[in-house]
DNA sequence: CCTGAACCCCACTAAATCAGTAGGGTAACA
DNA sequence: TGTTACCCTACTGATTTAGTGGGGTTCAGG
């Protein structure tokens, strides 16, 4: 039931530009995204290509460039990333809501199999297709500024300006776009 | 999120010997439950193997042989077969309760990915550890029985004979000169 | 206009996993 | 003793994963 590396330092990232977003800061360059997380460069750089592809994420060329997300936080699920880059959330394929396939097995509407896993598929689905980046973020900074550690993408932050035509900077408005639906729950 | 094929076809063929215990067929031969699941013999066989040496499922050799689970289908957990099969059901490691691991992010306890995907995990465990093969034997009898269509491993203990001659025989006719005497297993 | 930082775009690959095949060996029943 | 069905090991082709590598293009700043 793994998600692919691929799939988590999309998330990864994504969180990361969403929180350097609500800091102010608009665009975040391939290496700081990388540092952070600590992952390869390159490998990152083929992931938000795809991420770009898909319209989660856009980006700035040249010298003072970077990647930032391309629409509003509240309006990125979780399941649709997943989907985007580890395919369908379904256990099996034949309950799937977005890549049905037929399995082998004789009859499926009595498939035993089948009435457990639709259970399961659902009740990940409920989860990812809910909750969005902006949740997230919004979850992760009140817990950050809670526990007093440093808040990251504020070191050095001075050369914000949008081209004309983007999305006007912010400076923390804590109050979110999209009113979170449900809480997460705590770890433990 | 896909569980493999070998998950599958152990999950398969465990639903399908309990059913067959709850028919009063107390064993079932390799070759019926891969023609039951339309899946490869030899590639069922290792992986019943698998399931008798974790105690899943036992056998009798030679001639009369089979195989059949080896406790009451209300001990066999999904969420075990699972782990056993395709590993732990997190979708990081970072969350994992049985083979948790360390991930790369800098700070686990205030990583926001962690806590989404924590929830993902406890919601498919609260699912797949609560389901007994049990429980999906019995729904699944049930369902049949409502919608009247034909219950597999009826025949008790008979079993059908192949041609003589080697050759498999053409038509599927298997109708049972044996009025099924159906030791029907009250459902709770 | 030049330079260098940063994104863009492919190609490639070592390793692992998946989904089986193949082919014997052994126990038990008739 | 022969047949049937389980037991065991090895192997393999295809696919996926998790990256590397190496240029090319764009753009700010000097």
């Amino acid at each position: 039931m793994k998600i692919s590396k691929r799939g988590e330092y999309a998330l990864r990232a994504l969180i990361d530009m969403g929180i350097a977003h609500e800091m102010g800061r608009e665009l975040v360059q391939i290496g700081e995204l990388a540092r952070q997380e600590r992952l390869p460069v390159k490998f990152l750089e083929q992931i938000l290509m795809q991420l770009k592809t898909a319209g989660l994420v856009d980006s700035r060329r040249g010298k003072k460039g970077g990647y930032f997300i391309a629409k509003p936080a509240g309006l990125i699920t979780f399941g649709f990333v997943v989907r985007l880059i580890d395919g369908p959330l379904a256990p099996i394929s034949c309950v799937s809501q977005t890549a049905y396939e037929r399995c082998s097995c004789p009859d499926e509407a009595h498939c035993g199999l089948r009435m457990l896993m639709l259970d399961v598929r659902n009740s990940i689905a409920s989860i990812l297709d809910r909750y969005t980046l902006a949740d997230t973020v919004e979850v992760t900074l009140r817990k950050m500024r809670r526990n007093k550690v440093p808040l990251p993408f504020l070191g050095g932050v001075l050369q914000v300006r949008p081209r004309p035509g983007g999305k006007p900077a912010v400076a923390r408005s804590r109050a979110n776009s999209q009113p979170a639906r449900r809480k997460i729950a705590k770890p433990k």
